[in-house]
DNA sequence: TGATATTGTCAGTAAGTACTGACACCCTGA
DNA sequence: TCAGGGTGTCAGTACTTACTGACAATATCA
């Protein structure tokens, strides 16, 4: 985690977000992000003018924006089980690099109100794309007649629990490995859905 | 919420696990618990010592021990979807019960070291459960061959992360309701796991 | 009524914390 | 060599907050 090659501004927003995602915005103090950044709690505040400057900062600098909307828009093959892994190896990459921004909108919603929203636009949008997708195989024929929303709804339920799951302590259930995870669950759902 | 009926002590837990489940241990006062409880601060102090003491003793005092064991042993009907909705329905009534607390302990995982375990021993023992159950139904020929944990895992994630995301903000996800989707997640698994 | 326990009030302490100002230092580039 | 931008140091301010002590008020109950 060697960061002296970055910039102050850098090194302190990395800091920031490390700190804060961990034990919360009240629970890191200005001289704790400014020493993790290696540099002086009044250097902090001559970039940043105020704590929550600093967190907002923070915020916008590592939250991804949605930029996948066409991304695997071609990757589809319309085959139910490997496009049901596709989706949910994207949600568990778009939802990792923002791993630690998806941590402090759960922590800390109270003092960035509004942010929240923000976070939970890519899961939205994966969960309207997925159920395109299933309204569309329903056509083809290639899908059993479900509620589409809700099957897609209960499919990414269990990759976001999952992915909190992981989330907060690594491991509670012993023995459970994403990889494995994923793969099993696409087959059960594919299961599920093919006619 | 009328809790004037309460003790001091309980309305001072009450008030605790309220404002603290929102807002985070360091983003409330003992000053606004009190206030909350229609007490002074100074009762506050006499009657737990320090502001951590409330937090353990309201966690204590709201965090249902592990007593349904046996609680739904007797209720199996031994037929998959009449059984996967009695899990999942009493998964989400545990977690809902444990709601605050839930959410305290994942917002300050920090402040109270081991307690994290303890709020996640409820969904550990319906998964050992239901992966025991799935292994029997495998036996009796009513299931089919696949990896028992995962797939209890799996079915128990989806309402892990429906139970958290409905913790969260309540809508992110509009027109989305508990109880269809429960219908629908159970006869989606079940359609997937029967022979 | 009187004894006891519980609470409120108020003033106050000690520590922490976000944030500032003044000044000296160092590095870079002209 | 000089100027300027970014930085560290240090002292300090204003505010918050967990927690305490002393005393009065009230409720409970024998």
């Amino acid at each position: 985690m060697d960061q002296s090659h970055l910039g102050t501004s850098d090194r302190l927003l990395f800091a920031a977000i490390d700190l804060i995602s961990e034990r919360g915005y009240n629970g890191v103090t200005t001289q704790q992000i400014a020493e993790a950044a290696g540099v002086s709690e009044k250097t902090l505040f001559r970039h940043f003018g105020a704590k929550q400057k600093l967190l907002e900062a923070a915020f916008d600098r590592f939250h991804y924006g949605p930029e996948m909307k066409k991304l695997f828009g071609e990757r589809l093959v319309w085959e139910l089980e490997a496009d049901l892994l596709t989706v949910c190896r994207t949600y568990h990459e778009t939802m990792n690099r923002n791993r630690k921004v998806v941590q402090i909108s759960q922590k800390d919603e109270v003092i960035l109100p509004g942010y929240k929203e923000r976070t939970h636009q890519h899961p939205l949008q994966l969960l309207e794309f997925l159920t395109n997708y299933f309204v569309e195989m329903g056509e083809r024929g290639k899908m059993i007649r479900t509620d589409p929303k809700l099957a897609a709804f209960t499919f990414m339920m269990s990759h976001f629990g999952a992915f909190i799951n992981d989330l907060e302590a690594g491991n509670h259930y012993p023995g459970i490995r994403l990889e494995p995870f994923m793969q099993e669950s696409v087959r059960l759902f594919a299961r599920a859905l093919t006619p």
